[in-house]
DNA sequence: GCAAAAGTGTTAACTATACACCCATGC
DNA sequence: GCATGGGTGTATAGTTAACACTTTTGC
């Protein structure tokens, strides 16, 4: 028994943002895009929301069948639902954005797949609003990030200090003063340190750390503070 | 010229999540469904998304139509695309979250639009997944009320400390010490006071203040501060 | 032995929190 | 004149921010 029977039907779409980190510098997935129209295209990672799944699981879906990434974190970032937005046709648009650490997936550069990694503030032109789909993205990155450590996902399972601390001057473009960070960082909990040294990018040598995953779950489940802190004054 | 002939359409929603504030508590605002299926069971205030309308319009429109609201602070919410979450057809829905004072829109409750305020936290049984929808906007509305001063849209144009100290109170469910609180939003520059008392509720009156529009609009648009404050403890 | 990056220590400024009292008014 | 809610003041603890120096090691 079927209602809404003069209703309009829709294309649905999801597009992701995968953003990497390479040890220095924050990094986007992007793909020649391999189906018309503008087939050829630098565009994001795309395609059509089927009737037997959940945007999400469209979003997993492409994601492995384009890269063959597999249980990434993800999150639903935005709606790009103009109806101009593609040219031809009209399609509604969900995006999602992921975190990765690039090392660790080099292999999302072979043949098979037409992805190439590029940085953040220096990519080809993309079709349609997909650049500002980046941008929505990066600013969701940014202020979750300022509130969950969900940025370790974008490190490798054993990294070191000096490591966290270019990732948040990457994502959010400043500099950090390291000694507050660290001082910041091993007050959290979150670290837990390694007996083992990183001697590729100093004499000295870095130590690792891992995550405390249980401590790790809890802050992201945790909900925001409840307290209001919007009576901070910007400078 | 159209592409993308092989992929499904689909039915895309909106539902409307409007929270109200009415000096003492919190509430949503609901309607009893005028159409089929599950007609005459209370809802959110949804419909569809048309062709040559953005899913913002469509929800403008929608909240237009049932409600004779306009001019709303409105966010988009999530989404719920399950493909079973509505029991007859696969519907994937986009959710708003509205913010209004209910005093200032009595006229919603009149014979013409069948809307009814709800407690909260004691509302009717709703269709489908709309208990769902509410209770994560609900999240959004706290998370995004912690970090930028929304709730000023729940109130009227003219408001005392005390009665934005019970909104806090409602919105998080907790008990603020007023002292700190309200010097909490006099250093805020949000507020500007008026020559002019509220004596409906107390015998020495409350004084009334309104919105700095323009710092207001700043600390809207501002994006969130870009320094990372997870590393704080929770108790 | 020196250059280069890692890491530790100290202080001052600011914020948040806890708590107690006075004020204005209607009855 | 007293009960009621409105509003201000202060002291303390905790957090952030600014700044300088020591450590380790490869060459």
């Amino acid at each position: 028994m079927k209602f809404y029977k003069n209703e309009p039907l829709i294309l649905l779409a999801v597009d992701c943002i995968i953003f990497g980190f390479n040890g220095e510098s924050l990094q986007i997935l992007l793909i020649k895009r391999g189906f018309e129209p503008e087939i050829n295209h630098w565009s994001l990672m795309g395609g059509f929301v089927q009737p037997e799944e959940s945007p999400e699981e469209a979003a997993t879906r492409i994601l492995k069948k384009l890269t063959g990434l597999e249980n990434l974190y993800m999150e639903q970032s935005s709606i790009f639902g103009k109806p101009d937005r593609e040219k031809y046709q009209r399609v509604v648009s969900i995006t999602y954005f992921a975190l990765i650490d690039t090392n660790q997936y080099q292999h999302i550069l072979s043949d098979e797949y037409k992805a190439k990694w590029f940085p953040i503030d220096n990519y080809p032109e993309l079709i349609f609003d997909h650049e500002e789909m980046i941008v929505s993205a990066k600013r969701l990155l940014r202020s979750k990030a300022a509130v969950y450590p969900i940025l370790f996902e974008l490190l490798p399972e054993k990294f070191t200090l000096p490591q966290i601390s270019s990732l948040y001057e990457a994502v959010y473009t400043i500099d950090i003063d390291k000694r507050n960070f660290n001082r910041k960082l091993l007050s959290s909990k979150l670290l837990i340190k390694l007996n083992e040294k990183d001697k590729e990018n100093s004499k000295k040598g870095a130590f690792y750390y891992t995550l405390n995953r249980d401590v790790y779950k809890e802050r992201i489940m945790s909900f925001l503070r409840y307290l209001p802190s919007w009576s901070i004054q910007e400078q």
